[in-house]
DNA sequence: ATGCACCCTGTAGCAGCTACAGGGTCAAGA
DNA sequence: TCTTGACCCTGTAGCTGCTACAGGGTGCAT
C-alpha cells in the first residue's frame, strides 16, 4: 500500500500531477483508506511507471493513453505500437530540422551584428518589416 | 489604412492573435474608424512585423517585448539585442540537444522490436516498470 | 494536546494562441 | 431599397501538461 506522496517518490512524479492524471482519466481512481487517502497498489506503480516514461520521451498525452491501451492487450499484434512509436520518431525528427534551421538562421543574424548602436544593428534590422526602398 | 484583417494578411497573422497581441500590450491600441473598426497604419505594419519575425525564431513573447522596447531605442548600444539573440540562441541548441538524445533512445527501442505480440513487445517491456526479477 | 507532515477537494494560473457566441458594419448586387 | 455576405466588434472559454494555491482534514510523534 502506498499513499500518493509514496507513489510519487517512487516514479519521480509530482504529488498533483498524479492526482491530474487521475482527473483525466490516465490513472484509474484508487481504493481509499479510512481517512480517505488514496491508496495505491503495485499495478498503479507499473502503470504510472510507464505513463512517465513515455512522457520522458516526449510522447504527449493521448499517445501516451493508446500506448497504454495497446499494451494492455497483451496477445494483439505488436505492429501498432511500433507504428506509434515510429511515428513519435519521425516528430522528433522534424523538430529537430526545423531548431537546426532555426539555428543557422539565429547563427547569421548574430554573426552580421557588428555592434554600433540598435540603428545600425543587423538584428534589429532582420527583425524589422520587409523595406521597399 | 488597414483593416485587421488586412494587417493580418500582409503579416500572415491570425485576426484573433492581432488582437490577443493588443490585450497583451504588445501592440498599441489603434484608433478606430467611425464603425469602430481598428485602423493600422505603417508603424503597426512594422511592429507587428517585427513580433511574427522574432516569433518564427522562437522567441517567446517576452523576449519579443524586451527586443520591442530595446530596438525603440535607436541611438543605444546594441549589445543587450545581440546578447539576448545568443542566449535564444543557446537555448535552441540546447533545445536540439535533448531532441538528439531522444531520437537515440526511441531509435533503440523501435530498433529492438522484434514484431511478434505486445507481450512480447520489446518497446512495451522498455517503457515498463523497473523489473526486480 | 500540540505540532508537523502529509492528505483531501476545488479552482485558477502559466504560454500562446484559437474558437466560439452573439452581436454590429459595410459594400455590392437585385 | 433591401438583402446577402464578408468582414468587424466584445467577451469568454478552450487547448497541453502541469503547477500552485486556499481552506480544510488525518495521522503520528512528543
Amino acid at each position: 500500500m502506498l499513499t500518493i506522496g509514496e507513489l510519487g517518490r517512487a516514479t519521480e512524479t509530482g504529488v498533483e500531477t498524479i492526482r491530474y492524471y487521475e482527473r483525466i482519466g490516465l490513472l484509474p481512481r484508487p481504493s481509499r483508506t479510512g481517512g480517505n487517502y488514496r491508496a495505491y497498489g503495485e499495478a498503479d506503480l507499473g502503470r504510472l511507471s510507464f505513463i512517465r516514461r513515455a512522457r520522458a520521451l516526449g510522447f504527449p498525452l493521448d499517445r501516451v493513453r493508446a500506448l497504454l491501451s495497446l499494451s494492455d492487450d497483451r496477445g494483439r499484434d505488436c505492429a501498432t505500437i511500433d507504428l506509434l512509436a515510429r511515428e513519435h520518431l519521425a516528430e522528433v525528427e522534424r523538430k529537430i530540422a526545423d531548431l537546426a534551421a532555426l539555428r543557422r538562421e539565429l547563427a547569421a543574424m548574430i554573426d552580421s551584428c557588428g555592434g554600433g548602436t540598435v540603428a545600425q544593428c543587423r538584428i534589429v534590422e532582420a527583425l524589422g518589416p520587409a523595406r521597399r526602398d
